[in-house]
RNA sequence: GGGCCCUUAGCUCAGUUGGUUAGAGCACUGCGUUUACACCGCAGGUGUCAUCGGUUCGAGUCCGGUAGGGCCCA
């Protein structure tokens, strides 16, 4: 027969087992029967399906599952679903460069089209790209997201993720588009949603707009050209001069789209001039002089052109000098074919010709080699280095054109909405704390609302038509709406109410929108999607509003926020009570990790080469918000503790006979830890070391309520080194009971009590600490409760420090450090918490091996007689565990002394002839004297 | 330029509301295979708590300045 315990423990291979037999017994599926007070619910992150997960991931989701395994042991109903983000760009990017093709919406569907590659391309380039509809497009897009998932959830499962796996979602699926589009018809309704016409940051490579949240600022060279504008005769007149003014720009290319030129309003250079006008150099536009507080004066010649536009400043010049625009860029970022109004001369039309049709780059050549050739730019570019506005995921900088998007409300343009978002944020609990100010910095930073409409091809599609005018124009002001009970819907296939599908793009017909929402657009409706919000309101009652958001601090001002905003809307509250910030990964310089500096590392590698639980361990070693370190020194040591407790577990279940019953069966196992248990714990040192634990249960208890789950580990773990070191050394000796070594041991025979004292005192500490390590290490833990356990540890509930005191009793430790009711009744008389008691036994241990160390004699060597210097506060300790001391010291003799009594003249001999005590006698460090070893 | 976090042993980090002599693990050195464990055990050394000043009977901890690192936002 087979033993249910190895004779050799071993971490590896636990993860496949477990999570086969998880799967099977449904431990982690949830059951929707439960009632709101009942649940826990998660709204863990979907990551985006583009490509692979690095360590971070790895990092920030073992910290949910910790939190995820706590709750469920509190004896809530975890609802923690897993979901998958495939919308948006950076799926496109990934089909384009997997399978080689782009996405040409002008194109018709084509059967069973085969890709020209599939992965093994490194970067197709644009031009070599094959051109498909827009169907087969999203088809390979949906293809490819299939396969990444099956990966992520492989990887997830192996980490030992406590996912409901029946419960996936995607945010792109049906439904997903469906609460969406239902969430966007609502807010249409309401007014927070409306589309606008207006200056747009917008990205020439990937030909979308771009939203605020999107944006980064990066340092780029440019060139500062101080160009020439002549003076019209209103100008002449009054300054009585006929000399130019000279503007420096970093963008001569848009001289074309320039409508004015701007000065400091307290600038006295310039004020004669406010109101007056100048004639733009090669085109010969003339534009007025104005003033506005926005323009630096120290900054070049202390006037600026605006221009139709060439940053976000000339936009709010625009808005607030109600200026004409006169764009120039198209969306290609190509200067436009015709020139803009303003333009008539001819030779500025001549001017235009030559740049139009260019890139800004080369328009920008071509502009000032004419600048330079008529004499109108003056010395040469001056470079300097400066901020340039980037699409976060592009890599050209971003043109402002302008467009009509789709808008939401966010507190951007809404006072009242921005200070109730504020509100909101000020009710979520942060975790850590600190993290709020991002939240509210970002907020209070808002200076338009949310642009969610984007030119893309794999996402939610913005669910309007628009009436056809007569002329051929589309209705913008008048939308056609569809039913909620008809989304999804695709509005470039399907058709609205009352139309029929000939009537598309035809005068007095519907045209289709064509644009997609943003990828948050969708992101921040997760509670929605996963609570059942629009089609399981029994569910959608049992898990909404959730308790927990766990998310990268980097995504506050996206997926945070947009969450927030949605629930805002629509419910009037906030998504979560809580949210738990994750902290960055950092390698060994202290860089952030991240694939495009390529110093990552393959998460299966890494959970395969040292274990899931160690890499657990190494995740939940680190505080929420916290940077950590890629320390794999630390997932080595997460593999000692699972070994250290397979190892413990194995010596108590031996010392105990409860491996002897369980090697028969699981039952006999299960009634003889019962058996075991049941005896009375009556030895101090028994009763100190349960105390101990109580204090530990109640202080991890404690910090995981606090979201504090590096604390709750740690507590757990230095009492479980002390609890192998020191605890179980001490009572090895009287748990055997003279049983022969490598002797089955029978469980339910009679035993002495003070072996039975400890036999119990074992199983309720080894019980007590799996169940406190389970969140962290389910592998290892799982694996040792199937041994005399029955059930699920991750089912079990969560320990509590009541059953432990009970069965000390009154004695050593029993107390709780709160109260302070004196342990009368105790066998010792020890003021001692069971900590401290337990701390100075294991000092004394540590004496008597030391001593051999010292000597350089094997641990075992007999100790034939040795005096124990104990200061005065642990003497009683020591007394009460002197037979369990002399044991694992082999000690044959030993005299417990009170360190104080024994600097008194003639006790310890240590006297200086003077009659003062000897320096080195000090009474607070146990040590040993008059030592007599045996032999080994 | 604004904000947040960090700086403690060679490394990674603890250090609760200020309170005896600042801790742990790793690494290192020595000893050792004792009826859980060599993926091991035992023992041992290791500090200008970044820096300057302030509050206090008392500061790693509280306050202010400076330097360095990281992140976010302009």
């Amino acid at each position: 027969m087979t033993s249910r315990i190895p004779d050799k423990a071993t971490v590896d291979g636990l993860e496949d087992r477990w999570n086969e037999a998880w799967e099977a017994q449904g431990t982690y599926r949830f059951d929707a029967s439960k009632t709101r007070e009942e649940v826990y619910s998660i709204d863990t992150p979907p990551p985006t399906v583009s490509g692979s997960l690095h360590v971070g991931h790895v990092f920030s989701y073992t910290h949910t599952d910790v939190v995820a395994r706590y709750q469920r042991m509190r004896g809530r109903e975890v609802f923690y679903p897993m979901g998958w983000d495939d919308n948006g760009l950076p799926t496109e990017r990934r089909v384009q460069n997997y399978y080689g093709v782009r996405c040409d919406p002008s194109l018709p569907y084509t059967e069973g089209f085969v890709p020209p590659h599939s992965g093994g391309a490194k970067s197709v380039k644009a031009a070599d790209q094959v051109p498909i509809s827009r169907r087969n497009f999203v088809e390979l897009c949906e293809e490819l997201t299939e396969q990444d998932e099956q990966q992520f959830e492989a990887l997830w499962r192996h980490l030992g993720l406590s996912v409901d796996w029946s419960r996936t979602y995607q945010t792109i699926s049906p439904s997903s588009q469906a609460v969406a589009q239902q969430a966007f018809l609502r807010g249409l309704a309401r007014g927070e949603c409306y589309q606008a016409e207006a200056p747009t940051l917008w990205d020439v490579t990937f030909r979308t707009a771009v939203a605020q949240a999107e944006l980064e600022d990066r340092d780029r060279p440019g060139a500062y050209h101080r160009l020439a504008f002549e003076p019209a005769a209103d100008l002449e007149e009054a300054t009585g001069s006929y000399g130019s003014v000279y503007i420096e720009t970093t963008r001569p290319e848009l001289l074309a789209a320039c409508v004015a030129l701007v000065a400091h309003p307290d600038d006295e250079r310039y004020q004669p001039m406010f109101g007056k006008h100048v004639r733009t150099p090669l085109f010969g536009v003339e534009v007025p002089i104005v003033p506005h507080h926005l323009a630096q004066p120290d900054k070049g010649s202390g006037i600026a052109m605006i221009c139709t536009f060439g940053d976000i400043t000339d936009v709010t010049w625009w808005r607030e000098l109600r200026l004409p625009t006169r764009p120039v860029v198209g969306w290609d970022g190509r200067i436009l074919a015709d020139a803009p109004a303003g333009i008539t001369s001819e030779e500025g039309l001549a001017a235009y010709a030559e740049i139009a049709g260019l890139t800004v780059f080369s328009a920008q050549k071509r502009i000032v080699e004419m600048l330079v050739e008529a004499g109108l730019m003056e010395g040469e570019p001056r470079t300097i280095s400066h901020p340039v506005k980037f699409f976060e995921k592009g890599d050209k900088p971003l043109e402002i054109v302008s467009t009509r998007q789709w808008y939401i409300r966010n507190g951007g343009t809404d006072a009242d909405l921005n200070e109730a978002l504020v509100a909101r944020g000020a009710e979520l609990g942060f975790e850590p704390d600190f993290m709020r100010v991002r939240y509210e910095n970002w907020v209070k930073g808002l200076t338009g609302d949310w642009l969610i409409s984007r030119q893309r091809f794999f996402g939610v599609p913005i669910p309007v038509w628009y009436p056809v005018l007569a002329d051929g124009s589309p209705d913008y002001d008048h939308p056609l709406v569809p039913s909620e009970d008809a989304l999804p819907v695709d509005p470039s296939t399907d058709v609205p109410a009352g139309y029929s599908a000939d009537q598309r793009d035809v005068p007095g017909g519907f045209t289709g929108e064509k644009d997609i929402m943003d990828t948050w657009a969708t992101s921040s409706l997760t509670p929605q999607i996963v609570c059942g919000w629009r089609d399981d309101p029994a569910l959608f009652a049992a898990t909404f509003p959730m308790d927990l958001r766990p998310q990268g601090q980097d995504i506050i001002r996206t997926w945070l926020f947009s969450t927030v905003v949605r629930s805002h809307a629509e419910h009037g509250c906030l998504p979560w009570k809580h949210a738990a910030i994750s902290g960055w990964i950092l390698d060994p310089d202290r860089k952030k990790m991240s694939k495009s500096k390529g110093n990552v590392v393959t998460p299966m590698g890494l959970l395969e080469q040292h274990g899931s639980d160690a890499v657990r361990y190494w995740a939940a070693a680190a505080r929420l918000g916290t940077d950590a370190a890629f320390d794999e020194g630390q997932m080595k040591i997460g593999r000692r503790l699972a070994m250290k407790i397979l190892n413990a577990s194995k010596f108590v279940l031996g010392a105990t006979g409860i491996s002897t019953a369980a090697n028969e069966s699981l039952e006999s196992g299960i009634d003889a830890a019962a058996h075991v248990t049941a005896a009375p714990v009556t030895e101090p040192l028994d009763q100190a070391m349960l105390g101990a634990l109580a204090d530990v249960v109640d202080a991890a208890t404690a910090a995981l309520e606090a979201y504090d789950h590096t604390r709750a580990l740690e507590v757990a773990e230095t009492l479980f080194w002390t609890f192998c070191d020191d605890y179980v050394e001490l009572v090895k000796a009287r748990a055997y009971d003279g049983a022969a070594p490598g002797a089955a041991i029978d469980p339910l025979a009679p035993c002495a009590p003070e072996a039975a004292s400890a036999r119990a005192a074992l199983t309720l500490a080894l019980d007590t600490f799996l169940r406190l390590f389970a969140p962290v290490l389910p592998f290892a833990t799982e694996e040792v409760w199937s041994w005399f356990r029955s059930g699920s540890i991750h089912r079990a509930p969560w320990p509590e420090s009541a059953p432990l005191r009970e069965a000390v009793g009154g004695g050593a430790g029993a107390s709780s450090p709160a109260s302070a009711s004196s342990p009368v009744s105790s066998p010792v008389s020890s003021a001692l918490s069971g900590a401290a008691f337990l701390t100075a036994t294991g000092e004394a241990l540590s004496a008597l091996r030391k001593l051999k160390s010292d000597a350089k004699v094997p641990q075992r060597t007999p100790i034939e007689s040795v005096d124990l210097l104990v200061p005065e506060a642990k003497v009683a300790a020591v007394r009460a565990a002197e037979p369990d001391l002399k044991a694992a010291g082999r000690v044959v003799t030993m005299q417990i002394v009170d360190a104080m009594a024994a600097l008194e003249p003639g006790v310890d001999g240590l006297v200086n002839t003077d009659g003062a005590p000897d320096e080195i006698a000090d009474p607070n460090v146990m040590r040993t004297e008059n030592v007599v070893l045996g032999e080994a």
